[in-house]
DNA sequence: ATAATGACTTTCA
DNA sequence: TTGAAAGCCATTA
């Protein structure tokens, strides 16, 4: 028995929802983070073309739940923390970028003005 | 078909 | 500094 399909995999397997490539370019950017850097959605958002929607790429990145080699744990919001709840992975992500070298201060967010990765154009 | 939801951001008080 | 409100729009219900 296969996996049960999100409508989106669905039509992406079937090659015809240009939504698709969309979220192709979303993973595309994420997968160019680098080790002990972060980036926000916003950011991303930017970098893809989706101008403001920042939700959009969370909503990308929810997709994945968890089970992606792609480096999900270096996006974060603007504020410089964790979107995601405490036990559903905020612990994990947070765990996973220490190892990198990524700092969190006290109110549990990283400094962006010294982490945030800068991709050149 | 309409309505609610969400791994967000920005603005304004 | 914090928090509410509006904006965004695909996915879910």
């Amino acid at each position: 028995m296969p996996a049960k399909r999100s409508p989106v995999k669905r039509a992406r397997s079937l090659g015809r929802d240009t939504r698709l490539s969309e979220y192709d370019r979303i993973y595309a950017i994420v997968r160019r983070i680098p080790r002990g850097k972060v980036a926000t959605y916003g950011q991303i958002a930017q970098l893809v073309g989706l101008g403001r929607a920042a939700r959009r790429v969370g909503y990308a990145l929810s997709a994945l739940r968890g089970q992606s080699p792609l480096p999900w744990h270096r996006v974060i919001n603007a504020s410089g923390g964790s979107s995601l709840p405490p036990l559903e992975g905020g612990i994990t992500q947070r765990l996973k970028l220490e190892q990198e070298g990524v700092t969190f201060d006290a109110g549990g967010r990283v400094d962006l003005e010294k982490y945030r990765w800068r991709p050149r154009r």
